[in-house]
DNA sequence: TCACTTATCTAACGGTTGGTAGGAAACTCA
DNA sequence: TGAGTTTCCTACCAACCGTTAGATAAGTGA
C-alpha cells in the first residue's frame, strides 16, 4: 500500500493550526494565507489534503467538538442532572478561557453573523448549537419520570435556559472575561438551579 | 447657507439601511456593494458622507444604540433593581427577535471574531459591551446601601451574570430562537433574582 | 530500471475587495 | 450671467480573495 510520494506535514497537526485561526478569527476572517502560514504548507498542498476552506473548517470543526469542545458530550454523560448542569457551566468557564486556545467558542464566533459566501458555515454551525441543545433537552427529558428534575419542568425551557447562558459566558470570554469571573456566573446559576416550576 | 449641490439622499435613512446591512452580515461580511445597494447610492457618494467604511460602521452603531439598542439605558433609568432587571431581559428579547430588525444583536454578532482589518471594530464592539456592563454594575452598585440589592451582594458579579444571560439570548436569536422562547428565559432568570449572596 | 502514483512547488487565474480621480451636474451668491 | 462650492456618476486603481494548472520531486511495485 502507500503509493506515491509520501506526505511531508501531519495532517492533524496541520488541522490543529487551522482550528486555531478558524477559532481566532472566525471563518471569514481567517485567510487562505494566514491558514497556510499557521499550517506550514502551501496552498496547493492544503487543497490536496482538506478539499477547500469550507471543507477545511468542517473538519476542523468535527476536531474542535471532539476535542476542547469535547465537555459538553462528557457531561451528558454525568449521572444527575445537577452534575451535568455543574460541569457543562463549569468547564465551559474553563474552556473558553484555555490559555492554550483563543478566547471563546469556535462554534458561536465562528461564523455568528456573515456575507453570502459563508452563508452555509453560519448554517451549520447554528444546526451544531441546535444539535447541542437538543442533546441536553434530551437528558432534561429522561430526569424528569426519574425525579432528578421536579415534575411540570419544561426540558426544553429548561436546556434553552443552560444553552443561553453558555453562550453568554462565551461571549463574555471572547470580550476578555476571566476564567474566575466565569466561574462565579456558574456558581450564581447552580445556586438557583433549578429554576422553580412556574406557578402558571 | 447650504451653498453647493444639495444632497440627494437622506443621510439617515442611508445610514439606517446601512445598519441593517452591518446587523445582518456583521462588519466583514457587509461588503461596500451590499451596502451602497441597500443605501441606494453610489460608493463616492457613500465615501464622501461618511468617511470610509470603519466609519460608516462606527455612525451605524451610535445609531443603533440610541435606537434599537435604547432599551438598554432606559432600563437602567427604572427606579427599583427588580424593574432594571425585568425590563433588562423582557426588552432585549423583544429587541433581538424584533421582525423589522436582522436577529440578534449588532454590539455582540458585529464583529466577534475576525480578520486582522476588523480588529479596531472588534475592539470598539468590545468596549462597548464592557460600557454597557459597567453602566449595569454602577446601578446595582447604587442599590445595594439603599437596601433595593441584598447586602454583601457583588455588583460586579451581579452585572457579568445579567450581561451574560442577555448576551446568551443575543446568541439564541441568531440561531432562530422564537421571542416567546427567549422571555421564557428571561422569566426563569427572574424567578431566582437576585441569586442568593454566597455563604463563603 | 521504468512505469505509475501521489505530493510538492511556483506561478498564475478571474473575481472581488475597499477606495478614488476626474469631470459633469446642480445649487448659492454676486 | 458667471464664479464658487458641493454632490453626482463612470470608470478605474492596486491589493487581496479563494482556487488551480502544470511541472517537478519522491515514493512503490514489477
Amino acid at each position: 500500500m502507500a503509493m506515491g510520494r509520501p506526505r511531508q506535514f501531519d495532517v492533524d497537526k496541520a488541522l490543529d493550526q487551522a482550528l486555531q485561526v478558524f477559532w481566532r478569527k472566525g471563518y471569514e476572517g481567517a485567510s487562505m494565507a494566514d491558514l497556510t502560514e499557521a499550517m506550514g504548507i502551501t496552498k496547493p498542498s492544503l487543497y490536496a489534503a482538506f478539499g477547500n476552506k469550507e471543507e477545511l473548517f468542517r473538519k476542523a470543526l468535527d476536531r474542535y467538538v471532539d476535542g476542547p469542545g469535547g465537555y459538553v458530550q462528557a457531561a451528558l454523560a454525568k449521572p444527575t442532572i445537577r452534575a451535568v448542569v455543574e460541569h457543562l457551566l463549569y468547564e465551559a468557564a474553563d474552556a473558553v478561557t484555555d490559555p492554550d486556545h483563543p478566547a471563546g467558542c469556535l462554534a458561536v464566533q465562528g461564523a455568528l453573523s456573515c456575507g453570502d459566501a459563508a452563508e452555509s458555515i453560519k448554517q451549520e454551525l447554528m444546526a451544531r448549537r441546535a444539535t447541542g441543545e437538543d442533546d441536553l433537552r434530551k437528558r432534561f427529558e429522561r430526569a424528569i419520570p426519574e425525579g432528578d428534575l421536579p415534575a411540570g419542568s419544561d426540558a426544553a425551557d429548561l436546556a434553552r435556559y443552560i444553552s443561553a447562558i453558555l453562550q453568554g459566558m462565551a461571549v463574555q470570554a471572547a470580550g476578555g472575561t476571566t476564567r474566575e469571573q466565569l466561574r462565579k456566573i456558574a456558581e450564581m446559576t447552580l445556586r438557583t438551579w433549578p429554576p422553580p416550576v412556574s406557578a402558571v
